[in-house]
Parts: structure tokens; C-alpha cells; sequence
RNA sequence: CGCGGGGUAGAGCAGCUGGUAGCUCGUCGGGCUCAUAACCCGGAGGUCGUUGGUUCAAAUCCUUCCCCCGCAA
């Protein structure tokens, strides 16, 4: 099959190389532009643009979608279908109408539930039981399309969004593999989504850090696991922000109040929560610091 | 040169208006106890990240470089 790869992280990256492994013409990549980052705010390009580099892909970056020249390179390129994955932008209708076998993407949730862009994280921060992976058509409303396939799987009570991610990914990439195969095969279902069950989520941002300590124990440790490896959970324990990289619950009560510490003696630091619950810190961070052992915090400083 | 915090005993920290270093935990030995992640007594363990400088004297002041972390993405 000849196909346009359109994305950007390495959750895109793991389908793109499912599709190069699986003998597939990847005829162009799109990715979004180089941007500086890191400490020292050096360019790196993206994951996706490295496969592609490595693999000898002509290699796009569009800084808008809309200025015709996508459109056009598109076009030159003549796929027979394109697959998005965490593009990072809106494709225009006139781009999702290029490829005759039409424009599909991958998404890490079960749609309708958790259109947006940060549905594994929110499914972890809800503390839901389950997600998954989902294949479907590009429409013009943001993650709307008709469902082709879907894969469930078991979130873990201590599983963080990063943990969860890498599963996906690899969940994400399989799926597309079935699902490349069979629109090839003319056999893929179409499935129009139930618009009444659909809900959205925004990305995540460091004001979601500061945990609520009205929540029960699992509230917060399913808030410590979900915005982890970013923006990770924080607290405000003996006058500093400390960033909070494992919590568990303790099955034990207190009615002290939600947010207060009960105990720093029992292998971490033992915190309030809502309904007289409490949780155990055992790793965390304090400005400045790398992360340690909450007993090897406790050395240096009391709370 | 994007901004900022930090590198001191095995671990976590204090000391940083200059005079060769202290706390908590751990560790080793001894004691007490039916017993203990308890308590008591004693000991070991640090060229204070690196380079050069100022000074009678620097962990403490200035300088070079290295590394870690946060912001920002």
C-alpha cells in the first residue's frame, strides 16, 4: 500500500515503523516543525522525523496546513491512503479528500469517549477501569470519525500515564497493521460514533499538579499516576512544593485533616485525604532536588 | 551565551557576614530487654565537584570547567 505518515511523538513513531516493517510504500512523512527544547533549548528533531530520515523518506513540515503548499505536496505524492498519528494539527477537508482509500487515523482511547488530545492521561486520572486504542476514518470534527477498529486493555491500579503510553503505543501500532491490511482487503467495518456518548479532554498543563486532598486515596494516587512522566503531581509539605513520583494507598484512617501529615515513619510520608483515608508518599522531589526515596527526604528535613 | 536552584561522611541535609566541619539516618562494637525499625554507651567514615587566584588562614570571597535539577518546550 502506498501511504503518507502524518505525525510527530513516538507514539506516532511506533505506527510509523509497523507500517515501514510491515512492507508498506511510506511515500512522505509530515511532521510538525523542528523546535527548540531541552535544557538548552537545542533543536531536536522529532521521533518521527528521525525514522523517516533513517529510512530515507521524503520528510514535510508544513507550518500551516492551509497555505496550499500541504495540499500540493500532498497531492505529488500521491497516496493511496494516509495515516495520522498525533499529527499535532487540524487537517483540512481538502487534505483528508487526496487519498481514494481516505484518511485514518489512531487514537488512544475508546472513542467516543476521550476525544481531545490527552485521552490516556485523563483515563488514568479518572481512575477508569480500562481504556484502549482506537482506528478510525478522519472527519473534519476533531476525533469524530466513523470507528473502524478497537482494542481494550486493563489500566493497572499503580500504572502511570507513561507506563500506560508505551502499551498504547505498541496496542496502536498493531491495530493500524489489521486495519491498513484490511481497508487494502476492501473488509474494514465503518462504524459512525455515538455522538450522545462523546466527551472530551483537554491537555494537560502544571495546573493540574497540586493534589487535591479532598479526593479518597485512590483519587490521589490515581492523580500522582495519570500526570506522570508530565507535569507530575505535587503537595505542599513542610512549606515546600514537593513533587510526588509514588503514592499508595494505606487502607488505614486518620481524621486529621484532608492534606495534613499523619505519619513520616512508616516507610514515607503518610498524608490525609478525604474520608478520613490517608496515602503514602514513597518517592518524591523537592525543588531543586532529583527525585529520592521519601525515607531519604526525611533524613534531611522534618515535617 | 534563554532564566534559575544545587554539587559537604553510605543516604538526606546544616554550615557559606573566612580560622581545616556538624545534624538525622545508616553502619561497626558494646550494653539493656521476653522482645523490637525501641533505648543507652562508644567507634569508623569527608583532600567540603574541578581549576586557578585573593588571604597569615577558605567548605566559606573571586575565576575556569564538569555534572545534577527546575523553568521553559
Amino acid at each position: 500500500m502506498r501511504i503518507v505518515f502524518m505525525g510527530t511523538p513516538d507514539f506516532a513513531s511506533a505506527s510509523l515503523q509497523a507500517l515501514i516493517s510491515a512492507g508498506h510504500e511510506i511515500a512522505g512523512v509530515f511532521t510538525q516543525p523542528d523546535k527548540a527544547s531541552g535544557r538548552k533549548m537545542e533543536v531536536s528533531f522529532s521521533p518521527v522525523k528521525l525514522l523517516a530520515l533513517e529510512h530515507d523518506i521524503p520528510v514535510f513540515q508544513p507550518e500551516k496546513m492551509r497555505d496550499g503548499t500541504a495540499l500540493a505536496a500532498l497531492q505529488s505524492l500521491a497516496p493511496e491512503l494516509v495515516v495520522v498519528v498525533a499529527y499535532g494539527r487540524i487537517l483540512p477537508k481538502e487534505l483528508l479528500d487526496v487519498p481514494p482509500l481516505g484518511t485514518i487515523n489512531v487514537h488512544g482511547s475508546l472513542l467516543p469517549q476521550y476525544r481531545g488530545a490527552a485521552p490516556i492521561q485523563w483515563a488514568v486520572l479518572n481512575g477508569d477501569e480500562k481504556t484502549g486504542v482506537t482506528t478510525m476514518y478522519l472527519a473534519e470534527a476533531m476525533d469524530a470519525g466513523d470507528i473502524i477498529y478497537q482494542e481494550e486493555t486493563a489500566i493497572g491500579e499503580q500504572e502511570t500515564s507513561g507506563e500506560l503510553y508505551e502499551r498504547l503505543k505498541e496496542m496502536g501500532a498493531k491495530l493500524l497493521l489489521r486495519t491498513v491490511a484490511d481497508i487494502a482487503a476492501g473488509t474494514a467495518p465503518r462504524c459512525a460514533q455515538n455522538e450522545a456518548e462523546a466527551t472530551y479532554v483537554p491537555m494537560l498543563d502544571k495546573s493540574l499538579s497540586p493534589i487535591d486532598f479532598s479526593k479518597s486515596a485512590r483519587g490521589v494516587v490515581k492523580w500522582v499516576c495519570g500526570l506522570q512522566p508530565w507535569p507530575v503531581a505535587t503537595a505542599s509539605l513542610g512549606g515546600e512544593t514537593l513533587k510526588i513520583f509514588s503514592a499508595e494507598c494505606t487502607g488505614r484512617s486518620t481524621d486529621a485533616q484532608p492534606g495534613s501529615v499523619v505519619s513520616t515513619d512508616r516507610g514515607g510520608i503518610e498524608v490525609a485525604c478525604g474520608s478520613g483515608e490517608t496515602v503514602l508518599f514513597t518517592e518524591v522531589q523537592a525543588p531543586g532536588k532529583k527525585r529520592m526515596q521519601a525515607t531519604d527526604y526525611l533524613r534531611g528535613h522534618r515535617l
